[in-house]
DNA sequence: TCGCAGCCCTAACGATCGTTAGGCAACCCC
DNA sequence: GGGGTTGCCTAACGATCGTTAGGGCTGCGA
């Protein structure tokens, strides 16, 4: 476990659903989808409640609060990327292997929950800094892992890579850059996306050739 | 010229500077700064007036709503990319030296201009359809001018790309992550960052060896 | 059959929203 | 020195904001 995380701040509530817990998964899918739509500050309780076709007032009786509701929208997709994603790491495969696994559920996660992801990527700032906290612990987690798995593909000689921890940050850039543009029903699935998204990510992590001995660089110090 | 421009929405008065428009220039700076820190609506004409020494109804001298003052915001990007940036793709050097040459100039810009870059790149939503679609044609154009310097660069045997404009794709994701990251006191400077970037794109494009005359792949057709 | 919890309602609170009307002082050009 | 422009002011408009108080209906478990 990496980042020390401060308090507790999951969302999931503890009483049971009784008949279902399907009303409040559904508010916060609506929520998702307007939060999206228009931002977190753009959407006011009462045009959520018009939507769900209730009042605003009755939305209290799932939610503390509106923040409450945004950070339910967060949390699916952090914890996710952190208890989902981030394991395909790990295994007996190769460093490559591995690593295009993740691109491609990242990106496949991102298909799936596209309202969420580009919520999650744009209202941070509207979270109190101690759920703030939470969950840009996760966020620090997943990347540290990638970065770390980028090391030991370096030591291994199975990348080649100058700076393991910009690249982290450039392999960030590129896989969370369909949750911008992604559209369902454009020219490539998600899928599509994904697998060729991988192969660039390997391919640029590729070694310059499997010719002679003269291994792959290694890795700079830090700065 | 690609895209047909609707209307002209170019926020620059029409009037004489006078003696200086810096104060208009100045509100936009620091309007820039707030609308990244909180988001659009998280901004209030008052909290903007009080940051500027000034009463909410003041800046109504400036600013004929408080949407002109986010397009002024998101205009100065949106017309550098396209003014400035653009050209960089013309030129007798190799593609891969052109491309390079805007990778760079790029980051460099977004590290001079990261507030309006945040605001460009996720305020959008707030323009009202007219001013949407203006600033939308500039960053189709932009796109455009990319997905064609790479076939073009492929039909020159200078590029292996097999989907030239999920490659475009792939690179604007990519040189447009440090917006999101980029801290200008961390480890690397945005000039470091905009060459090893650049690599990183040349390096991605590099047809697979200078080896024999297995020429690089074609292009798909279009899904 | 009773009680209680889940779910939603109406009504209202004080605060803040973007915007407008109208006026006052300082400055440039003629 | 008068006219016009620039830049800011006070005061206020109706609308909307997140939130709370308190009550009523429904349907399950005991």
């Amino acid at each position: 476990m990496t980042g020390s995380r401060v308090m507790n701040v999951d969302p999931s509530d503890g009483h049971r659903p009784s008949r279902g817990g399907t009303r409040k998964a559904e508010l916060v899918a609506l929520a998702s989808r307007m939060f999206r739509e228009h931002g977190y500050h753009g959407v006011g309780m009462r045009a959520l409640a018009d939507a769900a076709g209730m009042q605003a007032a009755s939305l209290y009786h799932h939610f503390r609060s509106k923040e409450e509701l945004l950070l339910h929208t967060i949390y699916v997709v952090d914890r996710d990327m952190v208890v989902e994603q981030m394991p395909l790491l790990d295994g007996p495969e190769s460093h490559a292997e591995r690593l295009a696994r993740l691109v491609r559920a990242h990106i496949t996660h991102i298909g799936a929950n596209r309202d969420a992801w580009l919520v999650a990527g744009r209202e941070l700032r509207a979270l109190s800094p101690d759920r703030l906290e939470a969950v840009q612990g996760y966020r620090r987690d997943y990347q540290r892992r990638i970065a770390r798995h980028l090391a030991e593909g370096v030591d291994a000689g199975e990348f080649d890579c100058p700076d393991p921890r910009l690249a982290t940050l450039a392999i960030l850039d590129l896989i969370n850059g369909p949750n911008e543009w992604f559209d369902p029903g454009g020219r490539l699935t998600i899928e599509q996306i994904a697998d060729r998204y991988a192969e660039m990510v390997v391919r640029q992590l590729a070694p310059p050739a499997p010719t002679a001995g003269g291994g792959p660089t290694t890795r700079d110090g830090d700065t």
